[in-house]
DNA sequence: ACCTGAACACCGTTCAAGT
DNA sequence: ACCTGAACACCGTTCAAGT
């Protein structure tokens, strides 16, 4: 157990002569994280994008790790935090525009996923994105235990589906140059014992993934939607003053 | 792009005076990122585990990413695929006896959550697992395009609660040694413009994590079904014969 | 205060050479 | 056929020394 002693807890350094800053150096970082994932990260590789030496980066950034704790929490920004001012939407729309808006991030971002199950997320842009959460569903009519559930239903299934649609996303371009006969035959033999398996993979062969994806994303919301809207019912109109303190 | 060659097209050598083979190699390694996650895992700590050079490994596997995608489909088969069979539960127990065991599995191997988003899975026991659910959904009454929706829905769901749940075991177990004051002004602070988030974070300090987890598990579950269940019972009773190739 | 340059202890992977 | 041993091209991190 490293002792407590987050990033977060010791604020960047005053500006004076010098040529970095923590913004500019995980300004970088999302960069090369962007174009190609976690491989081509590294502290050497962001520090030359800098025009200077790896060892410099420490003087702003105790570990890689921290640094990548700044870019998660960076790209949590774009998320639609303005779902958590009242927008006349009624609660399922604006539950899954946030839904959406998250989904879309992880997608930008694919490198996010790794980051999200390694630490908790202390960084300001994480709690503002829960406390939007909880202020849709807590005019949704949820409230005390049920509210960080239901948020968290919500919050989790869009991670888990956007996981699920990254790692099949490029296999499920379907036949491209590098399908050979060799795995096509091992597909062939490995669902033979599946029977339903087979079925669902020869109905969505040739389909186009991302619709595919849309398609299922869009279910799910339904289902989940549909799931809290009959737990909604017993609860009266909330405002979202805050509760009382325990 | 690499070119398309994964390791279940090449099938494990035959035996004659080795030391090695594909199993003990993936043991080891299971062993490795159990007892300490991706840090611990090395090629060169495999070998000299097995008392060899980590060359050697070479001979069984092309990559260590292929190595973990050998002891990703090893803990795949922990999860239970009794319940493909007919077991006597209504569709609700059995999908939701699946999913805990399925969740069971990601919190004994920490290390799995990692492997998932990473590339498509296609091991012996991915293809089971998916077939087992399948089953379930088509004894539900799901068919065509809503039995991988359905199955995805539950599936997707408990991958990202226990990402939420790994991320944050840690940092709920409460005010540990690792919690000096310096943490708690900084996460004052923090939630101080955000009043619902606090409310939450005060009822929830000093409750049993585990239990708290397990709690949000089963509210998310019991929704998850209650938005199946409306869509079930318009199909009629359905038998787990193939479909009609396409 | 900020950055360099070199070093340390690791990596994954390759490949001639041994048996 | 199977494994060794050394090498290559990288890592993250530390730290004296410079300015």
């Amino acid at each position: 157990m490293p002792s407590f002693d987050s990033v977060w807890l010791r604020p960047d350094r005053p500006a004076r002569d010098r040529r970095l800053d923590r913004d500019r150096i995980v300004a970088v970082a999302v960069e090369l994280l962007d174009s190609g994932g976690h491989g081509t990260l590294s502290m050497r590789r962001v520090a030359a994008e800098l025009g200077v030496t790896a060892g410099s980066l420490y003087w702003y950034v105790r570990t890689k790790d921290e640094l990548l704790e700044l870019a998660l929490d960076r790209v949590l920004g774009e998320i639609r935090a303005d779902l958590g001012e009242p927008t006349g939407l009624d609660w399922r729309s604006a539950v899954a525009a946030l839904a959406r808006s998250h989904r879309a991030m992880l997608l930008r971002h694919r490198w996010v996923l790794q980051e999200l199950g390694s630490r908790p997320n202390l960084g300001p842009n994480a709690f503002a994105l829960a406390e939007t959460g909880l202020r849709l569903m807590s005019r949704a009519g949820f409230a005390d235990a049920e509210l960080d559930a239901a948020l968290a239903l919500v919050n989790d299934h869009v991670v888990g589906a956007v996981l699920a649609e990254l790692a099949w996303r490029d296999a499920l371009a379907g036949p491209g140059p590098a399908w050979n006969e060799a795995t096509a035959d091992y597909l062939r033999k490995a669902v033979s014992g599946h029977p339903l398996l087979a079925g669902r993979m020869a109905a969505s062969t040739g389909a186009d993934p991302e619709r595919e994806s849309e398609r299922r994303f869009t279910f799910a919301l339904d289902c989940l939607l549909d799931g809290l809207a009959t737990r909604v019912r017993s609860l009266p109109a909330h405002d979202d003053r805050p509760e009382p303190a325990a």
